[in-house]
DNA sequence: TCGGGATGTATCGGGGCGATATAGCCATCA
DNA sequence: TGATGGCTATATCGCCCCGATACATCCCGA
């Protein structure tokens, strides 16, 4: 189990903490919520589903026509055949305990914009670490780039300079916005934002 | 041959043709030109160098101690013991070639770093090429996560919102930062850029 | 002179990604 | 009506990337 197919499976508990819904339905959704940050492809996404499955984690809903035994997920015929998955109790208690924890993978660049994707069902006080983290963690990432393009400095032509202050402004600015959450959030320190 | 590690090889037929050097320093040197963008991990690095030198592209220096014949990679114990590859003249044509090349391919997100990285050995017709096709590709992101952001307005809370908020933004930023880089190219159109 | 940190090459397993196959659903139009 | 094509939907497979790890040497200061 890596760090990622955990982040995985958050994200996918915490889509269906929200009511059932099917493989692609998910898709979809985390694509909408993570928007410019990340893609989940379907290479990803099903054999995830099926961890998630034998762990007890989710369980499917009875098909809606195929009266039989539910068959096995590796026996299933592909097309156009709807499995409806929703959260089982261990599943949810999972996903809260999930997202309680404040690892260093909630700060790096996959993990940060999936847990803020769940904020809205995240403590307080851990929202909190979590945005300080990240900011610390982009900081460090700034100040490597810097020495990286003053090593570099002479050497380098003016495209790759570019690019180089290209990067360091736009880690600047994520800095900068994250600065902003973490102001909002002090001065707000309960609220929850607007929930559906 | 995947499209990926196209790419890489590029990067180092790039690298190698400013003069011989061994992995450890091609990894620094890349690592130091593309930032914040990429990083090459060990694990990449070595079966490409091997690739290279199969297909003639590359080719190892003798070592300095050991007189005797260049033992094969495999075979070859780890530890300190600097192997040096310089370019042959095979991998300077498949250089030339590929810089000359505007696939999509040089307009994602992995690929447009690495070209941009040597514009300096790329034609002025090829840069502007690469450059215009690189916009519009960042243009077209930008209006799906427009749409993706207008699909969800009503049902994400604000901290997702405030997730989509900065990625549009800042894909907005590399929009603008784009059509500068391509003004200065119009104003100069064959400037090579500072050279070393 | 001894130890630790930087330098350096190499491999391995896990797993993500893109491509592809399969196929039901639905609208359009001759 | 039935043929077509595009969207929805599940599933799998191979390529190859990444992170971790091992191993080995160099160099410097205490």
């Amino acid at each position: 189990m890596s760090k990622r197919s955990q982040l995985l499976d958050f994200a996918l508990l915490g889509l269906l903490h929200d009511g059932p819904t099917h493989g692609y339905e998910l898709r979809r959704r985390l694509n909408e919520a993570l928007g410019a940050f990340r893609a989940l492809s379907y290479g990803t996404l099903y054999p995830a589903l099926s961890g998630l499955l034998e762990r007890g984690l989710i369980a499917q809903q009875a098909p809606p026509s195929t009266s039989a035994a539910p068959a096995t997920t590796g026996t299933r015929s592909p097309g156009r055949n709807r499995i409806v998955y929703e959260i089982t109790p261990a599943g949810k208690e999972a996903f809260e305990e999930a997202a309680r924890r404040t690892d260093t993978a909630a700060y790096d660049d996959d993990g940060f914009g999936v847990r803020l994707a769940f904020f809205a069902r995240t403590e307080a006080d851990v929202r909190m670490r979590i945005l300080e983290g990240r900011r610390s963690r982009v900081q460090e990432q700034l100040e490597t780039v810097r020495e990286n393009s003053e090593r570099g400095r002479e050497r380098l032509d003016s495209w790759t300079a570019a690019l180089q202050r290209h990067g360091e402004e736009s880690t600047e600015r994520e800095v900068r916005w994250l600065t902003e959450l973490i102001d909002a959030e002090r001065r707000h320190p309960t609220d929850p934002g607007p929930q559906p």
